[in-house]
DNA sequence: GTCGCACCTTGACTTAGCTCAAGCCTCGCC
DNA sequence: GGCGAGGCTTGAGCTAAGTCAAGGTGCGAC
């Protein structure tokens, strides 16, 4: 969140997120039904949040990188609502969340950025509901995609060439398909000549066919 | 936003509030694109609310009765991201959203009532995003008359009957469902003596297997 | 180095939900 | 009171994605 802000100002805010914690690939940040004292900004590593219903179901509901906020989901209850695993070995910004709204109540350009956070959450949710809702296995994943490279290519990374953090279940579990699914979609797109697979390593040879897939009036 | 204040700060809280729209039947309250400057705290009547993607493809995100908030979205971008559009004769108040932001300076607890209100919806999207991602039909549209009848009783309604304020078409874009499907699920529920079905007219006859389909762990 | 495990791919078959089509309510309007 | 339009139901056939199953691949531990 850069604020154009005094130097003590900015000292004060620098404290809110002096605390780090580190997290090893495959544990958990926090887990549903755990109370809710801090947000998280990711630093460095890959996250994924998933929620769980009462019978087994659970449903991947983001994928979070360097820059990206955790937590959210807890202030509504005081209590964590899905859990936050690590990708890979990761580290983290420890944001105390009553911290947070005592400094925001003097920072009116913190509040402000604070909420447009949350709304882009809504947002961003809205958009998967409508890939979960309207759209086919192809261009699902042709959506999944383009949103990853284009927010690696935000943080200075290639467009065009990437590293899968996550398995194909779990990719599967975020677009609503079985991982069998993703796996032949990825081996089409391959044969189509619109991505090179091998394993976890992409790299996009046709953007602009993936682009088609997502907007195009479908043909 | 219940909350213990002296006579003369609840009163500038209900100027805040103070302003009125009426919303006709198949009207928009605000249109995706839109300036955003006022959330919207539905006082009569029901909304639905829509995203549309480039292409025609679109998808209800939500459905909001009396007590509920629109226009979270607009927060992120300055500009509203769905449609909102009353699905029978309503009444809003309108809450300048810079004057929510100052007052929320002042009133520590109406500052944490508003991100409580911001982080449900997150949570409530996850919800949806759960049940699109890895729900079967059935389970969605037990699922969704569940929440129905639920909020409704919470505003005093019968837990057991309600009259659908939208047609088959926007629960199916809501389920992420065709109509047809969705009707025949209600058929289906009919057959099976769990609903009483008489178009819009719905009679819940046992919760108690829409609570199993939703939650039993799919038998 | 090789063993084991987690992950990925591919094939064959099944199925839930979609599409297309026809007909029926019901409610507002003339 | 009849007509029309929007909305709902139902049937028949199709298809995208799921399921089940059998390997293949690559990496970390010993």
């Amino acid at each position: 969140m850069p604020v154009g802000l005094s130097r003590e100002n900015l000292e004060r805010l620098d404290t809110l997120v002096a605390n780090r914690r580190a997290v090893a690939r495959g544990e958990s940040l926090f887990r549903a039904g755990e109370t809710f004292l801090s947000l998280y900004a990711v630093r460095t590593g890959f996250f994924k949040t998933r929620v769980s219903s009462e019978d087994g179901r659970d449903q991947v509901t983001g994928f979070q990188m360097a820059g990206e906020l955790l937590g959210l989901d807890g202030i509504s209850t005081d209590n964590h609502t899905c859990d936050a695993v690590a990708l890979e070995d990761s580290q983290v910004c420890v944001i105390p969340y009553n911290q947070l709204e005592g400094l925001s109540r003097e920072f009116t350009e913190l509040q402000h950025q604070f909420h447009k956070i949350m709304s882009r959450e809504i947002v961003r949710d809205h958009g998967v509901m409508l890939l979960l809702g309207s759209m086919r296995a192809e261009e699902r994943l042709a959506a999944f995609l383009l949103n990853l490279t284009q927010r690696l290519q935000a943080r200075g990374f290639s467009a065009s060439s990437l590293i899968l953090r996550m398995t194909r279940e779990e990719i599967g579990s975020y677009l609503g398909l079985k991982l069998e699914t993703v796996s032949r979609t990825f081996s089409k797109f391959q044969e189509e000549g619109i991505l090179d697979v091998k394993q976890r390593q992409i790299r996009i040879l046709a953007q602009e066919k993936l682009e088609k897939l997502v907007n195009g009036t479908n043909g």
